[in-house]
DNA sequence: TCGTGCATGTAAGCTGTTACATGATTCC
DNA sequence: GGAATCATGTAACAGCTTACATGCACGA
């Protein structure tokens, strides 16, 4: 059992869903592709922590439906009263931007430019699964606070990574604006 | 040559330095461990990119500082021109929050207020790199705009991960302030 | 004397990426 | 007809982490 594993088993108990699905859940926190998914979740069955069906569907594959066992709650439970690590960054425009005296400064606005489109891109996705989770938490039937208890987590995640990337964005203009003034 | 490669040359570049001192820059954008930088240096020297001159020093072990070389200046460039990949965050304590719950609220708090802690030291880590620049800076002599070209990128970037920071600390009081008043 | 910081290095093993593979449907 | 989306899987390789290794200086 390895930190991703424990998050697929994480996401997975909070609402059933396929390996496809959990390529596009995981991508907020946790960069992993299909091809490290799949296998895990293999081992996660064969160690008797999750469990699925078989989905049919109409113009599109079947897919198989994991749900989390007993057992897959408990293991989850021991890792959540566990140490966290610290998050783990690697951001090859940070790299550039930090040598930025060997650019022009045309190659320098160019590279600022490119960030502040994949954050406005990036920006956009938020919003538009925001209204998604809006929908399902609607679907689900609210409780006192207005957020069904198990979509508490993504709905604070999902505010945490509009407030970054709404930083990103004020601190790309920022430098724009700084080497314009130059 | 790997993308940590192109980013120890570009942060010997800026200022030339040792393995030990790697270890300390690149952690703001890029993890890396000392067992990753040493075989690397070794083999930016070997292809002719980097050179390095052994330094004794007092009450301290020698260290090798690197520079760059012409040849390492023009592969740095040529990198720089190329597009830059997305940035990958693998962050635990994101894997964790997303299924909360499956916590106490007393452990959810517990995590939160974890959090927040690792990002205070994080930003006093910040302020104080900040003073360190300015220093330098001021060491090095103040162009027209009052950041001497090469430090530019790395002021850039450490008004980048304040801001970071800052935010992520407004969002944890966000969140415990939400938790509250359930 | 024990831990911490400075400073460099190697090796084994685990994790993650890229490429290979298949196949239906939908949109341009 | 070709690209994109949905959906799952395997294999080889590159990258990263953990552990092992050394040694001096300094403060508690």
């Amino acid at each position: 059992m390895n930190t991703l594993s424990y998050g697929l088993l994480s996401a997975i108990s909070i609402e059933s869903c396929s390996g496809y699905d959990l390529i596009e859940r995981m991508k907020l926190f946790w960069k992993a592709d299909h091809s490290q998914i799949y296998p895990i979740l293999g081992k996660l069955e064969s160690q008797g922590y999750v469990r699925h069906e078989s989905v049919k569907q109409v113009n599109k594959p079947d897919k198989k439906v994991y749900f989390v066992t007993d057992s897959g709650i408990e293991v989850l439970k021991k890792w959540m009263a566990e140490p966290t690590s610290e998050p783990v960054i690697r951001d090859e425009f940070a790299l550039k931007m930090h040598s930025i005296s060997m650019f022009d400064e045309e190659q320098t606005i160019a590279l600022l430019k490119e960030r502040r489109a994949l954050y406005e891109q990036r920006l956009a996705d938020l919003e538009a699964r925001n209204e998604r989770l809006r929908l399902k938490r609607e679907a689900y039937g609210e409780d006192d606070s207005g957020i069904p208890t198990q979509f508490l987590g993504p709905f604070f995640l999902l505010e945490r990574e509009i407030l970054n990337a709404k930083t990103e964005l004020k601190w790309c203009d920022w430098a724009l604006e700084h080497l314009g003034t130059r």
